[in-house]
DNA sequence: GAGCAAAATTGACGATCATCAACGACGCTC
DNA sequence: GAGCGTCGTTGATGATCGTCAATTTTGCTC
């Protein structure tokens, strides 16, 4: 996962090389020397926190390997995970462009490799490629687009169709498919954050799980989800859209 | 409200003259004769859509007078009011920016005024000043981490909680100041959208209501709500915070 | 002002949830 | 391996919520 493949200069970040998915691509060769000279890639445990809430902002952020959870926190020991990065994600940059301190922590879900782009790098880099900018103002559009489709699900649908919906995103996301048609997910997080991200609390996580097993709809067993139909359990979510 | 007030080229949006929160402001000679040329200003009475959802970009919006929701919406007829839109702020750029359909709805939620500019002005002007860019990129941020914050509070905290947030936002924005030192708030919102916004139904907004009644913190009669002691109802939420 | 449609309220009921508590499972440190 | 803390599960209970339904109020049109 963390193997470093070095390409020639005009490449996709060219040490990050998640292709397509990444903002920092397209750069003319002073652009890459800039980003190559001004980037510290480094691997994270499970747990690690690659910034914290509070911080002052110290450059921005790209995912490369593995799954870092965006998680606010309050005073009341109160945690909500409000996003997955995935490789190719940039991280931090809201704080760097508004100039002030983190507003949320990241932590990295797994075994995960982050790439680092010093501040000033950065500013140079945006100021040489307007581009950069607006891939940045689309990210930005992008993230909000997902932050109103979560409010509106939030709103309108039950507890236990906001895990189904949320299984699903995951089994997209983490899923491995199975010769009978079942498909397996490795959770990348706890219950209880599962719980922050549906809006409730673990122990109704815990119950909910319990009803999905006896409909037979996923098996739990630890992190490890198994969901022997996925079309089916799709259904509980589609025949809202339809009913 | 509805006045019109034409300075000279240099000034924010000649005509919206909403000053510091507007976007459009900053521009140079021939930027400002391109945004007055470009730019269309209409009423909406209340109720009237500004755009909606589904609907294909056609250009960006910027509220100059009134209160506009930004209101998603779903097959089954549910409706969530997911932001709202004062004068200075710019909406509808997202799609403009994605090049998609309106993801939302946008609808005067009282007598407004809208300036309206078409998609090859704002593409013009985008090109020629890339600060207005940045100034979508900073509007996006800041909406996002409203959004956070949002999804952070329909995690932790109750119906009632998030109603009595939802109140002291509305003081700030549309609140009056009485010498008993009161406050009074016309809601710019029905029963059925305070409960949307809050990801409940509109029945148990009326209970809750009738309870902050009870309790004397907040007085209800129909969208007039009137607040003897906005510390005290404040404290309710502060004591989570510090408890 | 009459008439109508939508909004708002209130009641009753069952379903769901939050909370507190107890307990077993797991991972980590020493 | 013992100890410890966190995580996860389960149970019991009271509070809250969603739903259906009936009724009143409001706002708007004609």
């Amino acid at each position: 996962m963390a193997q470093t493949c070095i390409r020639h200069a005009g490449q996709p970040c060219v040490v990050c090389h998640v292709g397509r998915r990444s903002d920092w691509q397209d750069f003319d060769q002073t652009a890459s020397a800039l980003l190559s000279s001004g980037r510290r890639r480094r691997e994270y445990g499970s747990g690690e926190l690659v910034f914290a809430q509070g911080e002052p902002n110290d450059g921005v952020h790209c995912v490369s390997g593995g799954t870092v959870g965006i998680r606010r926190l309050d005073d009341n020991g109160n945690s909500v995970l409000l996003e997955l990065a995935y490789p190719g994600d940039t991280i931090g940059y809201r704080s760097f462009l508004t100039g002030s301190e983190h507003k949320t922590s990241a932590e990295a879900l797994g075994p995960s490799v982050v790439c680092h782009i010093d501040r000033a790098t950065i500013a140079a880099l945006l100021a040489g490629n307007p581009a950069l900018g607006l891939r940045f103002l689309k990210r930005s559009i992008g993230e909000l687009e997902h932050a109103h489709d979560m409010m509106f699900r939030q709103a309108t649908l039950s507890n236990r169709h906001k895990l189904v919906h949320l299984l699903l995103v995951l089994v997209g996301r983490h899923g491995r498919r199975h010769s009978n048609g079942s498909q397996s997910i490795d959770l990348p997080v706890s219950r209880r954050d599962l719980a922050s991200m549906i809006g409730t609390r673990h122990e109704t996580i815990s119950r909910i799980i319990g009803r999905l097993e006896i409909d037979g709809v996923a098996h739990f067993s630890g992190r490890q989800v198994t969901i022997p139909n996925v079309a089916m359990l799709a259904a509980e979510i589609d025949c809202l859209i339809q009913a």
